[in-house]
RNA sequence: GGCCCGAUGGCGGAGUGGUUACGCAGAGGACUGCAAAUCCUUGCACGCCGGUUCGAUUCCGGCUCGGGCCUCCA
């Protein structure tokens, strides 16, 4: 196949990719903070990089991708959770780490292959954060410790912003015992009954940017191909961690590529926020019967680095697509993926492209290859179509048949349309035989 | 205020210095008892103002509008 080609954040350009050893790619993604249910715009770097997670694996061989998301399982959201329910940290990630992999499943989002918590890793952010004080890039003040920017003259490679721009457009007041007002935290403490865990400097816990650090370095290495997340990670998060694994690592880089997507956002004149109450939850979603793959399709419509508006519409023209997608396909067995779907989608993830290419494919075999290079056409026609078995429509659809041959079309008629109340379409065979399906 | 990104037909959305993909929806036709599905045909667009150029939707500048980030939001 043609080289893969990735938009490189860092580089601000599209860059060929070649992994440092073929025989294990790595990508790191930052994955969800565990304290709420997902919302669609949550679902967009998971369904990119499973896209990217795919194509590694069809380019390099499926064990030759090593895929790291992790789970943030330690944080003040999640700590304001469990006090408002009175239960423990535990508790509450542990419900909505479940209800995230349900979620993703039903988008047909494979597990990555590591799924590291933070909380299961302190000892190596404890001993990350140790070795950056040793080596001047970090110090304790006041309970805490930060991470010395100033000390660090490669500070603002990613987000490409100088000092003072960001002190110029600093909106969080400074805490008194920063030595710099761009100092970050590594370490703070916990007071009694909030979680946390004993340190050279007295019990306390993470910050969120080290966790990243330490679990790349412990299940990753020291530098990783890929590293994706949202384009709001930029600045501070990526930036941060860049920071402290480069200084932690003797100047090695933290990642080679780095791959960012662009922003969701709801349909109508206000953005997507928790506050303003229109976030449409994933689980939402589907209890309202959409199905997973065309959430999934709508999330590819649009390249993954560009902006994009989420809207019933959308749904509607996914579900459309799919299902003509789907007839095309018919029950064939998988071969090998098109030619060109797989150019698109080594050109950046060109999911669009791919798309467009995979509505020009008449074989059924190569279609569904193709599809699930997206992770799309995984379902058998019939599952998809119909679901459910139900003896009553079965019974139904006999008795139409029925009538149909007795020339009664009145009462074949009748059939058809108490059938359409409940969204069941029929679809009369050349043969004599009916089809029939959910609309 | 600073930095960054986007603007393509009714909708979604690629791409390109010179006949502007494709999908969805719409219209007409074939097929059908009628539909549905399928097939054929078909209308519709490159935000505004300048510049470069033989020629700009594509390159450059300005503007307008929209979005993102600016210390823990995918």
């Amino acid at each position: 196949m043609t080289e893969i080609r990735l938009h490189d954040t860092m580089a601000r350009a599209k860059r060929a990719f070649a992994p440092a050893d073929p025989k294990r790619v790595t990508m790191y993604v930052c994955g969800p903070t565990v304290y709420n249910r997902a919302h669609i715009g949550n679902a967009r770097p998971a369904v990119v990089f499973d896209v990217l997670a795919r194509l590694l694996r069809h380019a390099y061989g499926e064990e030759s991708l090593v895929y790291a998301r992790n789970v943030t399982d330690v944080d003040d959201k999640i700590i304001e959770a469990a006090k408002a329910e009175g239960l423990d940290p535990g508790a509450i990630t542990e419900r909505y780490e479940r209800f995230y992999n349900e979620d993703m499943g039903a988008l047909g989002v494979r597990l990555p292959d590591l799924a590291p918590h933070a909380t299961g890793h302190v000892g190596e952010m404890v001993a990350m954060i140790a070795r950056l004080i040793e080596a001047g890039n970090a110090y304790e003040a006041d309970g805490h410790v930060l991470f010395h920017v100033p000390g660090d003259p490669d500070y603002g490679a990613l987000g490409r912003r100088d000092r003072e721009a960001m002190i110029a457009g600093a909106r969080v007041e400074v805490a008194s015992y920063k030595k710099d007002p761009a100092d970050f935290v590594l370490w703070k403490p916990s007071p009694e009954g909030v979680i946390g865990w004993d340190s050279p400097w007295g019990r306390g816990r993470p910050g969120w940017h080290i966790e990243c650090s330490a679990m790349i370095e412990a299940h990753l290495g020291e530098t990783i191909d890929i590293h994706g997340g949202g384009l709001d990670l930029i600045f501070p998060h990526h930036e941060n961690e860049i920071a402290q694994s480069r200084c932690a690592h003797g100047g090695a880089a933290l990642a080679r590529y780095w791959v960012h997507n662009g922003f969701l956002s709801m349909a109508g004149s206000e953005k997507m926020s928790k506050s303003l109450g229109n976030v449409v939850l994933v689980n939402e979603l589907l209890e309202r019967g959409h199905q997973g793959e065309v959430l999934r399709l709508g999330l590819l419509s649009a390249h993954y680095r560009q902006p994009l508006e989420w809207s019933e519409s959308l749904v509607a023209q996914s579900k459309a697509t799919l299902d003509r997608l789907y007839r095309a396909a018919g029950d064939a067995d998988v071969g090998d993926p098109d030619p060109g779907v797989l150019d698109a989608l080594a050109d950046d993830l060109n999911t669009p492209l791919a798309l467009s290419r995979l509505a020009a494919i008449e074989d059924g075999a190569t279609l569904r290859a193709s599809g699930r290079l997206m992770g799309l056409l995984a379902d058998e026609p019939a599952g998809w179509f119909r679901g459910e078995g139900d003896p009553r429509i079965d019974a139904l659809v006999a008795a139409r048949a029925d009538a149909k041959q007795r020339r009664d079309f009145a009462e074949a008629d009748r059939i058809r349309a108490e059938l359409a109340e409940d969204g069941i379409v029929l679809e009369d065979r050349p043969d004599g035989t009916t089809d029939w399906r959910r609309a």
